[in-house]
DNA sequence: GCGACAG
DNA sequence: ATCTTGTCGC
């Protein structure tokens, strides 16, 4: 599939908070989500030493069969900063991207989305330079505060930052600690939580970002 | 000054 | 993210 250029890749921190103030006016979070998704991408980012491998994985997201693969390896072209995240594993997911054939529906990415402290985490950056609907699946709390939602599978309770509701912790498995949902670009919470849980019917975490994980691993490994 | 801090 | 043995449970 086509992404846009990359804008010119920030070196230091004050460089990349620019970038970020100047991208977040085109994330659309007001959108209903997508009324059709037949396809869904997990993507993850795999590191080892001074390398990290970036896999795609597309899934039929009624069958949650695998669509297609795409994979890309790189060098980490900048440090890991909380709220700078996407700096690191942007540049790859690209790449990843774009060796596509087919487009999804929906990203499905492993880290927040407006549940950033600056309201543009992965999930967004990743959804504004391709356009399609995106959200953000965390596995930990990045900013605000929740109280535990209810033991069983799909309980929620929202998670508040500055006076709004920037995401919500979600129950996908009974007795399983929660994960982190929020909007990445247009697609709404109520859409993103729901597809969350149906792709997460048996793991903590959606099939999505589980078969990208294993996918960026092997990537590596086989170098 | 003291914590908190996606992956 | 990654470094790592055993252990509890379905």
């Amino acid at each position: 599939m086509k992404v846009a250029d990359l804008h010119p890749w920030p070196k230091v921190a004050e460089e990349a908070l620019a970038i970020q103030d100047r991208l977040r006016p085109l994330a659309d979070l007001t959108s209903a989500g997508p009324q059709a998704v037949r396809t869904v991408a997990g993507l993850d980012v795999a590191y080892a030493d001074d390398r990290l491998a970036a896999a795609v994985v597309v899934l039929d997201a009624e069958t949650l069969a695998v669509v297609e693969e795409a994979t890309a390896l790189d060098r980490p072209g900048f440090p890991y900063v909380p709220g700078l995240f996407a700096f690191r594993e942007l540049p790859a997911l690209v790449d990843a991207l774009r060796a596509l054939s087919v487009t999804p529906d929906l990203l499905v990415c492993d880290g927040h989305g407006l549940a950033h402290p600056k309201r543009f985490g992965l999930a967004c950056h990743l959804g504004v330079l391709t356009g399609l609907p995106s959200i953000g699946v965390g596995k930990t709390r990045l900013v605000g505060d929740y109280d535990e939602p209810g033991d069983e599978r799909g309980a929620w309770s929202p998670v508040g930052d500055g006076g709004q509701e920037v995401g919500r912790a979600l129950r996908t498995q009974t007795g399983v600690k929660p994960v982190f949902v929020s909007v990445g670009h247009r697609a709404d919470l109520d859409t993103a939580c729901a597809m969350t849980l149906r792709l997460a019917p048996r793991y903590r975490l959606p099939e999505t970002t589980r078969r990208a994980d294993h996918l960026s691993r092997e990537t590596l490994r086989a170098r």
